[in-house]
DNA sequence: TCAAAAGTGTTTATTCTACACCCATGG
DNA sequence: CCATGGGTGTAGAATAAACACTTTTGA
């Protein structure tokens, strides 16, 4: 069996794959690489583990490092580690994707990273293996919001119904009965309906709405069917 | 942004949680480990990543030596990374669970592993974290199994339908109709009914059914709501 | 006054659930 | 011949899907 001696050690680095809705579009929050090898190519925020933290503590302090948000929120994707994927020297990357409100990330927190956001569907080449992570967070994104309450987490406080059946329109690259997907988002009482109205888009107004934060977190974990055949769409 | 030099480098392992079906109950695969620290206490079966070979190769590897079988179920379960998990030195593991037909794997392959298995509902002490990757791979077991056919991994080729009922019944822990559960499953076109029986168990005997291999790796990825209000059994 | 987006209800089809009796056979 | 486990069908309830018209108001 073997030893701890004589093993090879590798460099533990996080990648995170950030989300955010601006309303039309899912989009990628992307970094211009600051560093070499791949200096100035485009990438998703990453960087070392340290000695002092665990891997989610990792994830937090690489996203805040380059949102300035804390308490977004943070999943683990899934652990690459291709012995070949880093030129320079064999990383493991733990990737982590993150979903967060748009409005919430002021542009320019720090001078330190030249990041932009693109569109999910039309992003440029990145290094190394990150497009793999995109895809692969694409999927698990869409699977989990089929299932659970999830896209919540890339909307304002306050939101209306038709924002909100863009923004799964927009994940599944389809359309909704209005009048279906309303009766099914209500039904789940994860909802509560306000007194004021976005008047933005329409002469109307639509209500905003926020979440029930009890209904919320009790019942992330339940299925809720979202989505009509969810299999076609993923 | 952080460099490559100077970056601390870790060891990364690989941990193994192997299920198993024996008819009655789930099991889990563990060994006793033979070296320090925490020689001849209990784990699950592990090892590091080699330089030439990726994390899945890795986890390939680990299980054949330890069963003999490729070709073996396993999927990626999560990263752990806290500092200390392991109090020798700080180590990355990535956990993978695999589920193996238990009838494939013949005691004692080699006599470097004192393996045994043990019921899921009651095993052994564990090093380290493990016992938190094992109740995180029940989780998903559970989880994964309400939503895709994969506990027929875990079945021999040739399987009865009251066979399947048990394995079902066992990892969510309930009863379940048998009218409701064979018209369930026999509504996916998963199963091929064959001509012979299982004459152990019964008078009658139970007719063997065989998956439906297109079928099976076709659909796998759909949604097949194979149990009933299965947010109360996760 | 009209264009544009928001809001709402009903009918039909499908799926799920609960439930009970007959069958085949080895002992 | 009977005890044991295997096999099957149906009716009622719940859920999902398809579908169109009315409301509001700023320009």
């Amino acid at each position: 069996m073997t030893q701890y001696k004589g093993q090879e050690h590798y460099l533990v680095a996080v990648d995170c794959i950030i989300f955010g809705f601006d309303g039309e579009h899912l989009n990628l929050l992307l970094i211009k690489r600051g560093f070499e090898p791949k200096k100035n190519k485009w990438s998703l925020m990453g960087g070392f583990v340290q000695p002092t933290e665990d891997l989610d503590g990792a994830a937090k302090r690489i996203l805040h490092q380059l949102t300035g948000l804390k308490g977004v929120y943070l999943e683990q994707l899934k652990a690459f580690g291709q012995p070949k994927r880093d030129p320079e020297e064999r990383t493991i990357s733990i990737s982590y994707f993150a979903l967060i409100d748009i409005n919430q990330y002021k542009e320019k927190i720090s001078d330190t990273y030249a990041a932009e956001w693109f569109p999910l569907k039309k992003y440029p080449k990145l290094i190394f293996d990150h497009d793999k992570m995109i895809e692969l967070a694409k999927g698990r994104l869409r699977y989990k919001a089929s299932l659970h309450p999830i896209l919540f987490e890339l909307l304002p406080e306050k939101f209306t119904m038709p924002q909100l059946q863009n923004l799964y329109e927009d994940v599944y690259d389809t359309s909704f009965d209005k009048r279906n997907f309303s009766r099914k988002v209500l039904s789940t009482s994860l909802l509560v309906k306000l007194n004021d109205k976005d008047m933005s888009t329409s002469k109307k107004g639509a209500f905003y709405y926020k979440l029930n934060k009890k209904q919320y977190t009790e019942n992330f974990h339940s299925f809720l069917k979202f989505i009509p055949n969810p299999d076609h769409l993923l």
